[in-house]
DNA sequence: GCAAATTAATGATTTATTCAAG
DNA sequence: CTTGAATAAATCATTAATTTGC
């Protein structure tokens, strides 16, 4: 109630722009859910290209409704099934990780990383790749959720139990006692390293791609510094 | 590049693992809290996970990052070199938005929008590409930063507002107080729109599920304003 | 033994805070 | 000071081990 007022205004302002491909990355062969984890269904990557004829409406509100990619032309068929457009996982389920790519992924975080950029959640993924379906963003959760949850585990620890008997290093990273509370912050974690995340764009350049286009085809959350 | 090392790595200790698989799937999540040091009973049997040929360094790109694997020798060098997280990008500099750009944003964050998934970031990036460089992550930091602008300002504005000189006693910060606050999300922003950004599989799942009640009690207020 | 209810664990998102470029 | 960029904290949401009742 209320968006409807915007929508004309932007239609006018970018409705010239012909119809953008954007790539729907399905990949969702639904495990089976085996308890067998060498269950190496996946790998079964269906890449459907929708075209889109931008429209503003299921531009803004996506949450009222599947995006509906009513196309202005129909050129071709394409029988919008209203359900089914996105239903192609049946639930959505979130990642399962197994024994394998836990035991790497820990394995990586005792071995000092905290915040993998792009480029190695790409190389991490890949890896894992091989030992279930797994997606760049999974790894990223990963190390964002292990990291956060081992601090607040030491700190409840340090917290119940009495002072750490540690201290011999008069370090002061200054950290900026929050509340007053003795964060510790994990002392292999380097203090605030700014690692980009964002951008398989720029990191297909590097990789070997000579195209300059910004073809986002992953988009999302991981992008390397640019170098 | 770097990857080489790294299939090598994972080939060359799991791959040849099918006994990896012991019919437990994953740890128990409701640990009972043992009190035995030997909490992973499950994946006993192949704790050969510290004996790994793998290379994490060849994992860890030096040059990207201060990360530093501690070696097995746990001696207390404490690496205070901060290594400088940012590499000062030669030429690269942060997104400077044209006025296009800004625009065309603030018209859709006033359309309503606040938190665009995937693809509705594919598309803005895609159409504010025609103004200026752009990529996908700026426009999702925008909408990010302004949404969290919007509401500090706003907040800051009904709280100094507030400020009677007639009567020193303002509504106290009753944080307890939750449901009807006066600087929570502004009306059109739906409450909690769960919208997955990352992939494009969940796009709709949540449509209709169940009804968003959570209330967003911010527990924690109480930081007056530091900074 | 099995399946529904509990519950701890944790994957996935959003919000708050901080850093730093300009 | 403004604001893009990034991380940390908080929170939501789902899964699977455990418990419970039969």
């Amino acid at each position: 109630m209320g968006s409807m007022k915007v929508h004309q205004f932007t239609r006018g302002f970018w409705e010239h722009e012909p119809s953008l491909t954007l790539g729907c990355k399905r990949l969702r062969p639904l495990a089976p859910k085996l308890p067998n984890t060498t269950d190496t269904t996946a790998a079964a990557t269906t890449t459907t290209t929708h075209s889109l004829p931008f429209d503003i409406k299921s531009f803004i509100r996506p949450e009222s409704g599947p995006i509906k990619l009513l196309s202005s032309d129909d050129n071709k068929k394409d029988p919008p099934s209203p359900q089914s457009q996105v239903e192609t996982h049946p639930g959505g389920t979130r990642w399962n990780p197994t024994q394998e790519q836990i035991g790497i992924l820990e394995m990586l975080y005792r071995g000092g990383m905290r915040t993998p950029n792009a480029q190695q959640i790409e190389q991490i993924t890949a890896q894992l790749s091989k030992y279930g379906k797994i997606e760049g963003k999974n790894v990223f959760y990963w190390f964002q959720n292990h990291k956060a949850r081992e601090r607040q585990k030491q700190k409840r620890n340090s917290l119940g139990l009495s002072h750490s008997p540690r201290t011999s290093t008069i370090q002061t990273i200054s950290l900026e006692t929050r509340r007053g509370e003795v964060v510790e912050r994990d002392e292999e974690d380097s203090p605030y390293k700014r690692c980009r995340r964002w951008g398989f764009e720029c990191l297909e350049e590097q990789i070997g791609n000579k195209e300059e286009e910004h073809r986002t085809l992953e988009l999302f959350p991981l992008h390397p510094e640019g170098r």
